[in-house]
DNA sequence: GCCGTTTTCGGCCCGACTGTTTTCAGTCG
C-alpha cells in the first residue's frame, strides 16, 4: 500500500517544523511547508503525477521535493526525514501546535529541560519549571498551560457549517453598535474553505474601543486570548478562535483584501505591487525605491474597496473563493477569470427528501418551500429500500408516491414543476437498488453510495463505474461520501471517475450540505474543465436545509464553476430535454 | 528549497500584540 497525499503532506509539514526548530534557513523550511500545504489540498494522487512525470508541475514542488516524494511513493520511507528525527524529536511538532509556543520556545524547552512532547511540557509547567528559563516568566508558563488545554478542547479545524453561523452572529452583534461603519467576515470563511481554523472579523470604525469591549464581552466568548486597541482575539465556548480587527473606513479595501487571504494569494499580490514600486500591506500601497526601501515622503495610496486594490495592480476583481494562488492571478492577468455561478442562477433543485422516506415534510410542503426560494422545478428523490433506516421506498410505494407527485404537480401548476425521481442506492455489490425497468420510468435518477464506504479502491470503483454507466442514472449524488469531520472520502481513482463521467455524460453532484460539500471544489474544478456537467443540490430533508444551498454555491465557485456547467441553472425546457436525451441512450 | 513577460542567481511580506524586557524577541496571522 502506498502512502496517501495526506500522509506525504504531513511528513513535509513535519520536516518544515523540525527544520525551523533546528534554526535552518527560513526559506528552506518555508518551502517544505508550502509544498506540504499544497499537497494536502491536492485533488489528484501524487502517484498519478509521479506516473506522468509531472510532480514538478505542482506549485511549490521543485527538484528536491519531487525526488523526496518519489522516494516516499516507492519505498514508503524517506531517509532525509529519518535522519532529521534522529536529531530533533518528531514529537516536538506537537509541542509547536500549542498556542504561544513556536520553534524557539520548543527548542528552549527541549534543550534546557529535555522536554520532547506535550505531556512532559505540561508536567514541567505544572511543576513551575518553565518560569526560570530565559525569556520566560510566571505568565508565559500559565499561558502555555492554557494553550495545552485549548489544544485538547479544540482538536483541529471546524466545519464551515458550524463556524460561519457563529461568525455571522458575532458580526451582527458588532454591527448593531453605532461605532461600526462597515463589517465583514474575512479569512477562510469568506473564501469558503470547508473547514475553518479561526474566524477573522473586520470592522471599519473611527472608534475601535467600544467595539473591542463588546467583542471580548460577547455572550458566546469563553476566554480572551488578547486585546489591543485595533486587534483582539477570543475563544468561543464552542471551541472556535475568533479575531477582530478594526480599521478606518478609508482603508477598508486594503484591509478586507489583506485579511481575506489566502496567504499565498497575498504574497503574489504584494510581489506584483513591488514590481510596480509599491509595498502593499493592510493599510495602503506605500512607494518604495528600487531596493524595496520605503520612501517616507512619497504619498501612500489607500483603497476603500477591494476593487480598487485589484485595479491599482492592473487586475480585474478576483472573487474571494478563487484566492488560493491556484492560477487565479495568472487568469486575472490574461483577463480570463471565470464568470462564477451565483445563488440566483439556480432554477432547479434535483435532490430532496420527503416524509415518504426520511424527510420531515410532505411533497406539497417541499414544493411550496422550494417555490418560495425561487426554484422553478424540483425533483423529489426519496431513498430506495436498501437503506432501511431511511425508510426507503419499495417499488410498490414508489408508484404510490408517483400518484401523489402528479397530484401535487397539477395543483402547483405553473408555480413550480415537480418531478418524480429517486435517490437509488449503489449496493455493496455494485448493483443498483431498483431494476432498470423501474429506473427507466422515473423522471430523474440520482445514484448514491451510502453503505460500505470503506471498501477497497477496486470494489468502490466497480460500484461507482457501474452506476455511472447505467444509462438511466442521470446524476451521481455526493460522489465521495465524505462527511466532515467524521468520515473520510471513499478511496476512488478520481482520474478514472472523471474520465467515465465525461464518456457517459452522467452529471456529478455538488451536494450543498456543509458537512458534505461533495464534490469537493478541486474535483469540481477538474470536472468543469473537462466539460462534465454538475448539479448543485440541497439534498434537503427539511425546508431549512434549502437555505444551505449557498454553501454549495460557494463550494462550486471555489471550483471555478460557471452557471453553464450546472444543469439545474438551466431553464426547465433545456434541463428536461437533456434528461430525455439521456433516457434515449442505449435503449 | 522554490522560482523567473526584466532574473538560472538572488531574491523570498510585514505589522500587532504579549511578556519579558529597559529596547526587544517570539509568536501569530
Amino acid at each position: 500500500m502506498g502512502l496517501t497525499n495526506k500522509q506525504i503532506a504531513t511528513i513535509f509539514l513535519n520536516i518544515a517544523d523540525l527544520l525551523e526548530i533546528q534554526g535552518e534557513n527560513k526559506f528552506k523550511f518555508l518551502a517544505y511547508r508550502r509544498a506540504g500545504e499544497v499537497i494536502m489540498d491536492l485533488s489528484r494522487d501524487l502517484r498519478a503525477y509521479a506516473d506522468d512525470g509531472t510532480l514538478e508541475d505542482i506549485p511549490g514542488v521543485g527538484k528536491a521535493i519531487a525526488e523526496k516524494t518519489r522516494e516516499l511513493l516507492e519505498t514508503g520511507r524517506l531517509a532525509f526525514y529519518e535522519r532529521l528525527i534522529e536529531q530533533v524529536p518528531e514529537t516536538l511538532v506537537e509541542v509547536m501546535r500549542i498556542n504561544g509556543v513556536g520553534p524557539k520556545k520548543a527548542k528552549l524547552f527541549w534543550e534546557q529541560l529535555q522536554i520532547v512532547d506535550v505531556e512532559s511540557l505540561e508536567q514541567a509547567a505544572r511543576a513551575g519549571k518553565l518560569r526560570d528559563l530565559t525569556g520566560m516568566g510566571v505568565k508565559s508558563e500559565q499561558k502555555i498551560l492554557e494553550g495545552i488545554a485549548a489544544l485538547s478542547r479544540q482538536g483541529g479545524r471546524m466545519p464551515i457549517g458550524k463556524a460561519r453561523p457563529a461568525a455571522e452572529r458575532m458580526l451582527a452583534l458588532l454591527m448593531s453598535l453605532p461605532q461600526a461603519q462597515r463589517g465583514a467576515i474575512a479569512g477562510s470563511i469568506r473564501r469558503g474553505k470547508i473547514t475553518i481554523g479561526d474566524v477573522d472579523l473586520l470592522i471599519a470604525s473611527d472608534e475601535p474601543e467600544p467595539l473591542m469591549n463588546a467583542f471580548v464581552r460577547a455572550p458566546e466568548v469563553e476566554r480572551v486570548l488578547g486585546q489591543g486597541p485595533t486587534k483582539s482575539s477570543v475563544e468561543l465556548a464552542i471551541g472556535l478562535q475568533m479575531d477582530l480587527r478594526v480599521v478606518p473606513l478609508a482603508q477598508w479595501g486594503t484591509a478586507l483584501q489583506y485579511f481575506t487571504g489566502s496567504k499565498d494569494h497575498n504574497v503574489k499580490l504584494r510581489q506584483i505591487a513591488l514590481d510596480k514600486g509599491y509595498s502593499l500591506n493592510e493599510f495602503a500601497f506605500s512607494p518604495v525605491d528600487a531596493q524595496g526601501n520605503l520612501l517616507p515622503d512619497a504619498p501612500k495610496v489607500t483603497c476603500a474597496t477591494e476593487e480598487e486594490v485589484y485595479a491599482f495592480l492592473g487586475l480585474p476583481y478576483i472573487p474571494p473563493e478563487l484566492r488560493e494562488d491556484a492560477g487565479e492571478i495568472e487568469a486575472a492577468k490574461q483577463n480570463v477569470l471565470p464568470r462564477l455561478v451565483v445563488l440566483d442562477d439556480l432554477r432547479g433543485d434535483l435532490h430532496m427528501h420527503t416524509t415518504w422516506s426520511d424527510g420531515t415534510r410532505s411533497i406539497r410542503q417541499m414544493a411550496e418551500e422550494a417555490h418560495q426560494r425561487g426554484r422553478q422545478y424540483i425533483v423529489i428523490t426519496d431513498h430506495s429500500p436498501y437503506v432501511a433506516v431511511a425508510n426507503g421506498l419499495a417499488v410498490e410505494r414508489l408508484w404510490q408516491q408517483r400518484e401523489e407527485i402528479r397530484q401535487v404537480a397539477a395543483e402547483m401548476g405553473d408555480k413550480i414543476r415537480v418531478l418524480h425521481g429517486a435517490e437509488v442506492d449503489i449496493r455493496a455489490d455494485g448493483t443498483l437498488d431498483y431494476p432498470d425497468e423501474v429506473l427507466s420510468q422515473l423522471d430523474f435518477v440520482v445514484a448514491s453510495l451510502h453503505v460500505s464506504l470503506s471498501q477497497s479502491r477496486d470494489q468502490i470503483m466497480h460500484r461507482l463505474l457501474n452506476a455511472m454507466r447505467n444509462p438511466h442514472v442521470d446524476l451521481i449524488g455526493h460522489p465521495s461520501g465524505r462527511y466532515v469531520p467524521d468520515r473520510e472520502p471513499i478511496d476512488a481513482d478520481w482520474d478514472e471517475v472523471l474520465r467515465v463521467a465525461r464518456q457517459t455524460g452522467v452529471a456529478l453532484e455538488i451536494n450543498a450540505n456543509p458537512r458534505r460539500l461533495d464534490l469537493d471544489a478541486q474535483y469540481a474544478r477538474r470536472a468543469a474543465q473537462m466539460g462534465i456537467l454538475l448539479a448543485i443540490d440541497s439534498d434537503a430533508h427539511d425546508p431549512h436545509m434549502m437555505d444551505l444551498l449557498d454553501y454549495g454555491i460557494v463550494n462550486a465557485r471555489r471550483g471555478w464553476v460557471e452557471a453553464r456547467h450546472v444543469i439545474n441553472t438551466w431553464p426547465y425546457e433545456q434541463f428536461w430535454a437533456w434528461v430525455q436525451a439521456r433516457g434515449q441512450q442505449g435503449l
